[in-house]
DNA sequence: ATTGACCCTGGAGTTTACTCCAGGGTTTAT
DNA sequence: ATAAACCCTGGAGTAAACTCCAGGGTCAAT
């Protein structure tokens, strides 16, 4: 893994796909930082700093906030850790979180698939039903 | 099912637990829309709306805009639908998305799991070692 | 018949996550 | 040596999703 810094702000941005303010603004947030400084000031990004923003996408894409995402990215192991418990415990919450969201797609993952098929499944199957109808029988009250 | 229109604002918030401010702000957006109103003005909902909003709380937690909400609660088969077709096809492309988003969900999930069970593993499984390593391994770009 | 807890509308304010200048230096190619 | 294409900082503007008034009507209980 090549982890030097050679990156400018801009092909960082053109590699990640997000703008140049998105990344200095992401920086302001403490959510990811330049590596080094050229002499003349200019930001220099290695290659995990491009990881970094593809998680922080993704992460973004199943409802994270910017906020929840730092805490996932200061999840963090080393060898001279001695607060490991602490680590631990906070991984075991946002494990938690993960599962639920996960539990709540399959939910509707599964009324859509029972709409699509229900769809020219013949006339007697088509009727009135909508996705709020499947999931109430998905999951009762 | 019940779906006689009894519900105040405040009660329907109450039993949501959102704001009456966001249901009315909801209502602005085309989400949910009172049944009726009493002779005095006032907003009448049914249990229905309750499953509305909740549906929108969940759909929200996972990274839904409310208008994709919209238009995952827009999707709706009756029997005189002439454009079964569409809604099939608008249908397909959601489940797509839920899929996208189960899966990304599914790597954050594993790359945690890692990080939890190698927390407190022996020194020397104890590696420097974050989500975003993890995440490269489960995800080699 | 009046007090407290609701409800209404319309509009202003807030937070999150960007996005877009202005004004000014740097680098690269011609 | 001079454009074009970058980079910098600081700050203002925007869209989404609320949140909070102000000013005024309604309802249930005392």
């Amino acid at each position: 893994m090549n982890t030097v810094a050679t990156l400018k702000i801009g092909e960082l941005a053109r590699q990640a796909n997000v703008s140049v303010d998105t990344i200095r603004f992401y920086e302001s947030k403490g959510l990811i930082s330049a590596t080094m400084r050229s002499a003349s000031g200019y930001r220099l990004f290695s290659d995990e700093d491009g990881t970094r923003l593809l998680f922080i996408q993704r992460a973004k894409q199943v409802g994270f906030t910017l906020e929840e995402i730092g805490e996932l990215l200061a999840l963090k192991l080393h060898p001279d850790d001695h607060t490991c418990e602490e680590v631990k415990q906070r991984t075991a919450q946002k494990l938690q979180k993960v599962s639920e969201k996960i539990a709540e797609l399959e939910r509707i993952q599964r009324s859509l698939k029972t709409l699509y098929t229900a769809c020219g499944g013949g006339a007697q199957s088509a009727q009135h039903c909508s996705i709020l109808q499947l999931l109430e029988l998905d999951n009762p009250l």
